[in-house]
DNA sequence: CTCATTGCAAATAATTTGCATGTAA
DNA sequence: TTACATGCAAATTATTTGCAATGAG
């Protein structure tokens, strides 16, 4: 097993953070920390009172402020799914996951499929595109709101 | 080749506003028209900006009204890249087309692999989950930006 | 000390809505 | 006629920004 995520989340923000000549101050440490222990794809509005719950002294645009500078450093991936609300996610090391989203009880599951990646990029290079970034997603409705199970259709990911 | 699209689209909105009792005005023939008409992609504001040049007296809010209408009966697509602009689509058929964007240009390509269709259904169904629509972006720099030219790998879409 | 950061409220931006008036059916 | 549609402007919603006060280095 690797060195865990967040540990190497953490240097990344550190020396993002040294090179531009970020300061760390108490807000953003209780941002940042709070992020740390969410659940994935918080929106604003939760971690605004996540962090309130702890200090709420701490400003609606420090919230914002903070987790752009997340995303900015790499530490975290803004996402859009068709709500108009924007979440944060940890960001991937070298894996990458996709969602899939239940249009009826709004729950979002995190899947990886390498073969699908595998075929994206023969795409892209088909296209001569160099890809920086990409998103999939699923629309549709979960197994729990079907009352249906999950049938494991033999081995999951390799 | 198949019937036009576009044929199977006009009778799809037709018979959807009649199951709605809406009405056929002048200015929803016109945006209707201009929709069929224009580029891929199209954001709102473009669309109001085309309309407009033909009848400059239909209302902001007309053009987003009928948009929705038209997304609502299956003929346009909503989409949202990541710039905070909603864009719409003819919709697809059967075959269903994903995008290439680039962020320098901001250029939009489509493009189809029935092979990674394939497999988001298989990773659908191991989750018990029932798609009813998704979509696939990568993002990243164009062959053109780049400044290289595409290299074909073989065949393309089979 | 100096300059980044914060909190607030005001500013944007995109989209939606209320309502009096217009107009298909 | 009689709802549905339209156009306008005001309202929402999500996010961004200006600026004086605060605090990190």
């Amino acid at each position: 097993m690797v060195k865990t995520n967040l540990a190497r989340l953490r240097e990344l923000l550190a020396s993002y953070m040294a090179s531009k000549g970020l300061r760390s101050t108490e807000q953003r440490r209780l941002i940042i920390e709070t992020f740390f222990a969410s659940p994935s794809h918080v929106t604003i509005e939760e971690m605004r009172s996540l962090v309130r719950a702890t200090d709420p002294r701490v400003g609606y645009a420090t919230v914002y402020r903070t987790l752009k500078l997340l995303a900015e450093s790499g530490v975290a991936s803004e996402r859009q799914f068709g709500d108009g609300l924007t979440r944060y996610e940890l960001a991937d090391g070298d894996a990458h996951h996709d969602h899939l989203i239940c249009v009826e009880c709004h729950g979002i599951t995190e899947f990886e499929e390498p073969r699908i990646e595998k075929l994206q990029d023969e795409v892209a290079s088909r296209h001569g595109f160099e890809v920086r970034s990409h998103k999939l997603e699923m629309y549709g409705v979960c197994a729990a709101c079907r009352g249906a199970r999950p049938r494991r259709t033999g081995g999951a990911t390799p």
